[in-house]
DNA sequence: CTGAATTCCAACGCGACCGTTGGAATTGCG
DNA sequence: CGCAATTCCAACGGTCGCGTTGGAATTCAG
């Protein structure tokens, strides 16, 4: 009965989701061909079909897995201070300047305005554990609570996310040429630095 | 030799282009179809090969007149305080809310990443003028220079665009449905207010 | 009315991509 | 070795959308 370790299945999974984040990310998922993935994986596209189904569920289940890794990758159960707040939206910021595809994965997702995204479920888990941490902050009295923990949660995010969401805008409204990443780092610490400071 | 003023011609154009808008905004470039595009507009598809080109032209068409709108919507002269940051800030917001095509048609335009984006001149003209004003404020010391002007200026925007780049991650990270957009307003504009606070 | 200019549109060629299928190659097992 | 199970893949049918084209309908000038 024992399922054979022929042909490394594992491995080619792996080469192949490796192969649709990018070119999801890239392209959406509309303009992503899976013929394309298959290529740049080097395997037959039929595998994609057999392996994960059509291309919309593809395009969940590497999202799932990318948000996985990011979750992973940026903890945050404790905040203690503004300057937690501004750690944390770097450390965002700064793990989306080295991994671009899950911003842009997201944005592509949120752009097809499904009803229900897939995963919701633990998804909405993740994001509540983020706002719990918040909450916890206000209640501590080390950061500020004139804005609701949700939302000041969501906020911190959006000045981490809004340079790649619009970079043509970045690049427009930087025209002199004095913007550059660690610029926009530390200037995106700060502004989180200022919507989490207690207010005086 | 006199142009014919037969078959209202500037109306049909004006028709496309309202389709086009919506259809672009709907599905982005690589989802939206040239058939799909005339039929809601009750004109033929060839008008639109004639009258603006091939596909990505007309999206660059659509996307520039949208610009102009919002420029003439919701203009930015003067600055003073922190309050008319918010201000502006919840203006960006409730155009949006009303006209939610743009920004979907520049998320749609930033996820291409055009080495350069159409109109770019005009464009870089229209933000630098944004600028500007909070340059002016900062110099006069009515609002905070903490941050470069630049990076305050696509900050209090990133507020105001976030909801509508990512609505998925709105709706799960406030998932007590407490949130409503009038809720959303006040939060951004609250949060607005903080990052133009002059440093006491 | 006749003819030229212009706007409109039905139909087409062509290429691209999705998802499938039939069968070949490889492996483990008896 | 022979057999069954599994992984792999080249090729295909069907559909869809882009951009074009040939000609019909409408308008105006003479």
């Amino acid at each position: 009965m024992l399922v054979g370790m022929a042909w490394n299945t594992e491995e080619t999974k792996r080469k192949l989701k490796e192969a649709a984040v990018a070119e999801f990310a890239a392209h959406g998922l509309g303009g992503t061909t899976m013929e394309r993935i298959a290529r740049r994986a080097g395997v037959n596209k039929e595998r994609l079909y057999t392996y994960f189904g059509d291309k919309p569920r593809l395009f969940a289940t590497v999202l799932a897995d990318e948000l996985n890794k990011v979750a992973a990758a940026v903890p945050l159960d404790h905040l203690d201070g503004p300057e937690a707040v501004a750690e944390y939206a770097g450390a965002v910021y700064a793990y989306h300047a080295e991994h671009p595809e899950l911003t842009r994965l997201l944005l592509w997702e949120g752009l097809l305005d499904l009803p229900a995204v897939p995963d919701e479920a633990s998804r909405t888990d993740y994001y509540r554990t983020k706002v719990a941490a918040f909450e916890r902050a206000q209640q501590s009295k080390t950061i500020s609570d004139t804005l609701p923990a949700a939302d000041l949660a969501f906020l911190v995010l959006a000045l981490a996310g809004w340079w790649y969401a619009v970079p043509q805008m970045a690049r427009m409204m930087h025209a002199d040429s004095s913007s550059t990443p660690a610029s926009a780092k530390a200037a995106l610490m700060q502004a989180a630095t200022q919507l989490a400071a207690p207010s005086n």
